[in-house]
DNA sequence: ATTAATAAGTGTATATTTTACATTTTCAAT
DNA sequence: ATTGAAAATGTAAAATATACACTTATTAAT
C-alpha cells in the first residue's frame, strides 16, 4: 500500500482558462500567444498544469493571477476535455474553466508581458488543439448562467447605467432586448441601487448610474431564481 | 521535447458513476461494497480509473458496463473533484459521471457479484471519500435537467402510465403535483404516444400505457426548450 | 346482479407573467 | 430658442401557470 495504487496510469492535467471581460459594447476573451512548441505563436487560452500540491480551483486562480493580476475572481468549473489525442504531445487531459472579470482595471501591462489580447467572442480566431470548442462550451454556460444569476456583478464596473447593464446581457445572449421590458424585468428583481449621479459620456441628458445591493444580489442567488429575459 | 512536458506534476484520475434508477416508486441509485483497501466494505460509487488509452467518456462508459451489463446508456460528465486529501492513499482527482438506467432490465447477477445495491436518494449511506458530496451534486445536476429534457426515456421502460412518469418526477423533485396539470403539461410537450393496451396492475380500471416518439423527443431536446413543472 | 372499492381520467376559471409597443423628457451645443 | 440625441417611462393584450372536484371504468365481494 505504501505505492498507492500502483499500476494504474497516471496523465498530465492542465488547467485552461476561459476569461471572459465586457468592454461597454461587446462580450470578450482574453487569449495568449503560445510562446512555446507545440504550437508556438498560435493563439490559445491562458493555461498551466496541475501541481500535485492544489485543487484545480487552486491552480485555475493562480493561472489567473499570473496573468491578470487578479485575485478573488468569479471562477468555475466548466468541463474536462479528454480526447486521447488532444494534445500532440503528451496525453493530457484539460480541465477548462472560466472566470469573468471587471476588464476596466485589468492590467494592460501584463497583457504585454504575455502577447495577450481581448477577442470579440463573435470573433475567436483559430486556437490551438480543442479551446475553440473550450469557448463554445462557456459561451453556452455564460448563456445559461444568466437564466439563473445576475450576472453583471462580475462583469460590470461597480456603477454602470441600465443600458450598459442591457448591452452586457444583449452581448451575451446575442440578440437584441426591449428596453422598457428589460428595465421592468431588471427592476422586479431589486438587486439594483439608482445612485444620484449620472453617467455623461453617452448623452446630453445623461443617464443615471446603478450598482449592485451586495446584500439582496447574494440572497437573489441563494434562492436560486429562474430569470427569463 | 522527446519526454513531453517533463517536469510538470501527474496524477491519477478516478472515474466514479453516480447511476441513477427509478423502480416505479423511487429514485434510487447503485452503490457497491468497496473490496479493497483502504475503506474496505464501506460503501462506495462505482469507479475506476483512467486508462492512457481511453477518454474519460469511454472510462465511465467501460466502468458502468463492468457493474451493469448495460452499453449505450445515457451518460453525462458532473463535475471534477480535486480537493488534495480526497483519497488519502495517493493524490487522485476525480471525475464524476451520472448515468440514468432503466432498473427493470438490469442485470441482478452482476449486484450480487459487485456487492451493488439500489439505495434510495432519500436514504443514502454514509459513502467513502467525497462520494457523498458527488452523489449530492448529481441529484441537483438531475433535477435540474428535468426543467431542460424530458428525462423520462431515459428511466423508464418502453411503456409507462402517465402515473408512473409523474411519480418519477415527483421522485427527482422531491414534490408532489397536480396530476390534471402534469398531463396537460405533458399533453402540450406532443412528444408521447398513446398506445392501445393498458396497465393492469394498479388499478381495476387500468391506466393507458404511452411511448416516447422518439423522433419527436429528440427534436425537442434540440430545440432546447425550457420546462417547468 | 347489485354494491363497494379503487384508481383513472378529465376541464375551466382565475391569477400571473410575458410581450409588444410610442411618446415625452432632459439638456448641451449651436 | 432651436435642434439633436439618448434617457425615461406605462399599459393593454396575449400567453402561461395555477388551483381545484367530480365522473368513469372495472372487478371483487356479496
Amino acid at each position: 500500500m505504501v505505492d498507492g495504487y500502483s499500476f494504474e496510469d497516471k496523465v498530465l492535467m492542465a488547467v485552461d482558462c476561459i476569461i471572459f471581460g465586457f468592454d461597454k459594447e461587446e462580450l470578450k476573451i482574453l487569449l495568449v500567444k503560445r510562446d512555446f512548441e507545440p504550437k508556438k505563436g498560435e493563439w490559445s487560452l491562458m493555461g498551466g498544469f496541475l501541481k500535485k500540491s492544489e485543487t484545480l480551483d487552486g491552480a485555475a486562480s493562480r493561472i489567473l493571477h499570473h496573468l491578470t493580476g487578479y485575485h478573488e475572481v468569479f471562477m468555475e468549473q466548466l468541463h474536462i476535455f479528454s480526447e486521447v489525442d488532444r494534445d500532440p504531445v503528451e496525453r493530457t487531459v484539460s480541465v477548462a474553466y472560466y472566470a469573468l472579470i471587471n476588464i476596466e482595471d485589468h492590467n494592460a501591462e501584463l497583457n504585454k508581458q504575455y502577447s495577450a489580447q481581448w477577442f470579440s467572442v463573435l470573433e475567436i480566431p483559430n486556437l490551438i488543439f480543442d479551446h475553440n470548442k473550450m469557448v463554445q462550451h462557456a459561451i453556452r454556460r455564460l448563456r445559461y448562467k444568466t437564466s439563473k444569476d445576475p450576472i453583471g456583478f462580475e462583469l460590470l464596473p461597480q456603477k454602470f447605467t441600465m443600458r450598459q447593464l442591457q448591452k452586457l446581457y444583449e452581448a451575451i445572449l446575442n440578440e437584441k432586448l426591449d428596453k422598457r421590458n428589460f428595465i421592468n424585468k431588471i427592476n422586479s428583481l431589486a438587486i439594483l441601487v439608482k445612485l444620484e449621479d449620472k453617467d455623461m459620456g453617452s448623452s446630453r441628458k445623461g443617464s443615471f448610474l446603478y450598482s449592485f445591493d451586495e446584500e439582496k444580489y447574494k440572497k437573489k442567488i441563494e434562492e436560486g431564481f429562474y430569470f427569463r429575459l
